[in-house]
DNA sequence: CATCTCAGTTTCTACCGTTG
DNA sequence: CAACGGTAGAAACTGAGATG
């Protein structure tokens, strides 16, 4: 049985978003909508898609703000698509560089959007995007796993989570507040679940690498030595 | 040194997806 | 559909550091 293939697509012009959904959803895609970068971000955070088509030029985040953060801070490998009215080299440069994998330029035939989904959807996810080496250690975003001088550790979600909000503020102390935050945003637990994260995150990390990851700073917060 | 606050640890429980 | 295992959150207890 075939899955069908989820796609977002982030485009500020609702005619334009309204053609290509209603032809990829006639072709059998699963097409889920934003309207600007900052939507399409939230979404991305949320769910899981097999592809994304960014427009360039939107108001609230650019698609190539957009793309930059989904490869560099949601460390995702998912293919994706600009689409753009602007043609020049310079243009593609900063797109390919922003992390795009392909680049369609306005007005174009949705057959050809098609075909070019397709052939990125077949090579499936990038395996040169998720890895990230800081601090001595390498993290394999895709697969949750941290490798520290060849020893090796799958980590849960959240204290994957966790470990890579430490990691992005790398060597700064990262406080108890913002971390709460970005875990769970506007609704925090009332009792203080960060500890034993926290806490067993440390004792996954120490067990295999016997080494200390993570130092407490008394009334700071954590970071990452 | 007494007290308070912050942090670490452990245990229990609820929830959810998987499996037989 | 029940049993099971994995995961996350609540709560209680312990210990360490700050403060006056």
């Amino acid at each position: 049985m075939f899955e069908k293939s989820q796609v977002l697509l982030v485009e500020d012009n609702n005619e334009l978003a309204g053609s290509v959904a209603d032809y990829l959803s006639a072709l059998g895609y699963g097409v889920d909508f934003a309207f600007n970068g900052a939507a399409g971000l939230q979404l991305l955070e949320k769910n899981n898609y097999d592809i994304v088509i960014f427009d360039v030029a939107m108001p609230k985040m650019s698609g190539l703000e957009l793309c930059h953060k989904l490869r560099h801070e949601l460390f995702s490998p998912i293919p994706v698509i600009f689409l753009t009215a602007r043609d020049t080299l310079e243009d593609k440069k900063a797109g390919f560089q922003a992390g795009a994998d392909d680049y369609l330029v306005k007005p174009f035939a949705l057959e050809e959007l098609h075909l070019r989904l397709q052939a990125l959807l077949s090579r499936g996810p990038r395996r040169d995007i998720g890895i990230q080496q800081i601090a001595g250690l390498t993290i394999d975003h895709n697969q949750s796993l941290v490798n520290y001088q060849g020893k090796q550790v799958r980590l849960l979600s959240l204290q994957m989570h966790i470990l890579t909000i430490l990691l992005k503020h790398y060597p700064n102390v990262v406080s108890r507040q913002m971390l709460e935050q970005a875990i769970w945003e506007g609704s925090p637990p009332n009792s203080d679940p960060l500890r034993t994260h926290i806490y067993r995150l440390r004792a996954t990390l120490e067990v295999a690498f016997q080494k200390t990851v993570i130092r407490t700073v008394y009334a700071k917060g954590y970071q990452i030595v």
